[in-house]
DNA sequence: AGCACGCCGACT
DNA sequence: GTCGGCGTGCTC
């Protein structure tokens, strides 16, 4: 039915043949090994003897043959775990050829929870021995066994708990032999969906949008974006189709760009579907990793939220996948293996035959150029939902309305917050800067503390008494003196970062109870669901933050939002610049008035003539795409060509620069293929290395990887060079 | 990624 | 004379 579920029979392997086992490591390629004496199958885990110790791979296929005979070792024994689909398999051998990463590497995100491949212990239980040995009778001993008498097999906690004793009376009657242990199975970690519950009353937009989901589902593969405004109800039209996906016996994954954030989607899933679904991110405990890890294994787990990470997890049964808020940078992974999950989420459709869903009231103009290709489904939601208006959008000239000197608040904005506090509602400021000031220099000599191991100033952090590099984490204390010209108190904070627009907030408005978010102050799920439910709950009037705020949160009584530096982002010349702006921008202005009362947003900015800051008054939306496309298109950049950068880093820059200029000489041309560069990275010094770019940039037909590879084995990289490969690349900073 | 093997400084 | 620093190179 679904056709991840896949009902083939894997190949299988008997002892004594030659196998090619995948090793979670960063190797060229997979290695051969011998069968050992029970078989496996494609897709079995298996220790296998690596050098001097023990590796657990994946068995994916016959063997090579290219190795002698004689260097082959036997694998030791074969894991008790699922065996990974083969679409899995196949995604990790996609996802490796399109990264140019080792197979291994993708593998090794694959199995990220190694415990989890050993069985789950079961739980221990104690019961009533069938021989009583004599004993010494106390009255807790007495009522121990009594209870135990007519209960099931409990924990040796619950036990004492219910006969009310002490943990160590049941300790003793084990130890005595008047208990016995028993094995339970464990209960399940996730309960099944309650497909019975009524789904949202969804308008007529919705209903046809959720209908040619529902559609859809079952179906084989398809992608379909779903494009809303914020409040549209794009979240309800989804959930129809993880109904539908559900009730047809599939899995289903959710990826959310920040899932420590998704309180409020959690709250919304749990009341459609009465359960909560398995989440996957960064904060799990191990424990917690290890039993999800099972679960979405074993089919338990029937629908995960989670981070790009979720992307790699072994689902036996994938029907559906819904990237929600599609054109996030955060699906972006720059670090080791680098790739878009939004991209490889499509991948895994294509590969499982199931559809892909895309959301998002600001879609990425890849997603967009797909649509317009005929190749992505478009389902438009146009309206607010239940009648709430879009906000008002005023620009704020600051060079007509400049704020005090020393301060980063217009009169015009700071009047609209004092009629909001006076009308007891809330409201917002947003400044994508954490810290008090990102730069920090002597008034004397001009001196910039700067990070010692990045190209970056330290930025100060006044709440936490010191200046740290946003790159490396590196901090110190604010000096006394000046390390240059060693004068006395003599620096001076330059530019706004969140501390200080809260701290000229206070000045102004101390009676306005206030919060700072960033991902300072709010670290992890629980720290953001507490800021959640105090601003719901109206404990605060003024939430200062990052961009952490402007994330999918629904505040009704929130009704003006202040964009305190809306320029900020534009300059660098970044590809994106524009079009990030504009998402985040038009992002964090939904969160104005979504209820029934209607919202303010106040974009400061010197440049109110600029195509962002029109675009975003107009609500000229797609007039601003088709521009941003046009451009992309005349430059032959994404998603019109292709793109991709090279990363080299080194200590020793002499060496560095030295095989950089090897390979510019190497560098491949003809067939509109362009090369850009050696330039310094976008962050020249990076955590002590030192970093050089090339783009490389050619026509949307040219195979980008291919071109590399030709290109990268004609030149030796010297030991101590690192070479990353970037296809896609996303920042440029 | 680990882990061993290698070749040069401060200890018993 | 040895213990141990981490550079470099291999693992089917």
């Amino acid at each position: 039915m679904l056709a991840e579920s896949s009902t083939s029979t894997p190949p299988f392997f008997s002892p004594g043949h030659r196998i090619a086992v995948l090793l979670p490591l960063p190797l060229a390629g997979a290695y051969d090994y011998l069968v050992g004496d029970h078989g496996v199958v494609a897709g079995d885990f298996v220790a296998v003897p690596l050098g001097h110790r023990e590796v657990v791979g994946v068995v994916w296929g016959a063997g090579a043959g290219d190795v002698p005979a004689a260097k082959l070792r036997p694998v030791v024994r074969r894991l008790e775990a699922r065996p990974l689909s083969e679409v899995t398999r196949a995604f990790v051998d996609w996802v490796a050829a399109y990264t140019m990463a080792p197979a291994g590497a993708v593998l090794k995100m694959a199995m990220s929870v190694p415990a989890a491949l050993e069985p789950a212990p079961g739980l221990t239980a104690v019961r009533r021995a069938d021989v009583s040995p004599v004993l010494k009778e106390t009255p807790a001993r007495r009522k121990v066994l009594e209870v135990v008498g007519w209960l099931p097999p409990l924990s040796p906690a619950d036990l004492a708990r219910e006969a009310g004793v002490g943990a160590a009376v049941v300790k003793g009657l084990m130890e005595a032999g008047a208990l016995e242990t028993v094995e339970l199975p464990r209960p399940p970690l996730f309960q099944p969906p309650d497909l019975t519950l009524p789904a949202a009353v969804l308008s007529p937009d919705q209903r046809r949008a959720a209908d040619a989901l529902v559609a859809a589902v079952g179906g084989g593969f398809s992608v379909a974006l779903i494009d809303g405004v914020t409040g549209s109800g794009k979240t309800e039209v989804y959930f129809e189709a993880i109904a539908a996906t559900l009730a047809k016996g599939g899995q289903v994954l959710v990826l959310l760009p920040e899932i420590a954030l998704s309180a409020q989607w959690l709250e919304r899933f749990t009341r459609r579907f009465g359960v909560k679904p398995a989440e996957w991110h960064s904060e799990l405990t191990d424990a917690r990793r290890r039993d999800t890890w099972r679960a979405v294994a074993h089919g338990e787990a029937r629908v995960v939220v989670g981070a790009r990470s979720a992307l790699f997890l072994p689902y036996p049964e994938l029907g559906l996948i819904v990237v929600d808020e599609e054109h996030d940078g955060a699906f972006k992974q720059e670090e080791g293996v680098s790739y878009h999950a939004r991209d490889m989420a499509v991948v895994r459709g294509r590969l499982g035959g199931f559809p892909v869903v895309l959301a998002s009231a600001t879609p990425s103009l890849e997603t967009m150029a797909n649509v317009q290709g005929g190749r992505y489904g478009l389902l438009h939601l146009p309206d607010r939902h239940a009648g709430a208006v879009m906000p008002e959008m005023n620009p704020v000239d600051l060079r007509r309305h400049p704020p005090p000197r020393g301060r980063w608040l217009s009169p015009v904005l700071v009047q609209a917050l004092e009629e909001t506090f006076a009308a007891g509602e809330q409201a917002m400021l947003y400044l994508n800067r954490r810290g008090y000031a990102p730069l920090t220099l002597c008034r004397t000599c001009g001196h910039r503390l700067q990070c010692p191991h990045c190209t970056a100033w330290l930025v100060e952090h006044r709440s936490a008494g010191r200046l740290i590099c946003h790159h490396c984490g590196y901090f110190i204390r604010l000096p006394k003196k000046c390390p240059q010209c060693e004068a006395e108190d003599s620096f001076a904070a330059c530019g706004p970062g969140v501390e200080r627009v809260a701290e000229e907030a206070a000045l102004l408005f101390p009676q306005a109870r206030m919060a700072v978010m960033t991902s300072d102050t709010c670290a992890g799920p629980h720290a953001a669901a507490e800021f959640v439910r105090r601003v719901a709950a109206h404990e605060i009037d003024l939430l200062v933050g990052t961009q952490i705020v402007a994330k999918g949160y629904h505040f009704p009584m929130l009704t003006v939002v202040g964009v305190v530096d809306a320029d900020l982002g534009l300059e660098g010349g970044d590809l994106r610049a524009g079009e990030r702006t504009h998402q985040l921008l038009s992002q964090v202005s939904g969160r104005a008035g979504r209820a029934e009362r209607p919202g303010r947003v106040f974009l400061q900015t010197y440049q109110p003539d600029h195509p962002v800051m029109r675009a975003l008054c107009s609500g000229q939306r797609d007039g601003f795409i088709a521009r941003e496309a046009e451009m992309r298109r005349d430059a032959g950049m994404p998603p019109y060509g292709r793109l991709a950068a090279l990363i080299l880093s080194a200590p020793d820059m002499g060496l560095l620069d030295g095989f950089a200029t090897r390979l510019s000489r190497a560098a491949p041309h003809g067939g509109g293929v362009e090369v850009l560069g050696p330039a310094p990275a976008p962050m020249a010094l990076l955590r002590g290395k030192h970093r050089r770019r090339f783009l490389v940039k050619a026509p949307r037909g040219v195979n980008l990887q291919t071109t590399l590879r030709d290109w990268l084995v004609r030149v030796e990289v010297p030991r101590g060079v690192r070479v990353q490969v970037d296809i896609d690349p996303y920042s440029f900073f």
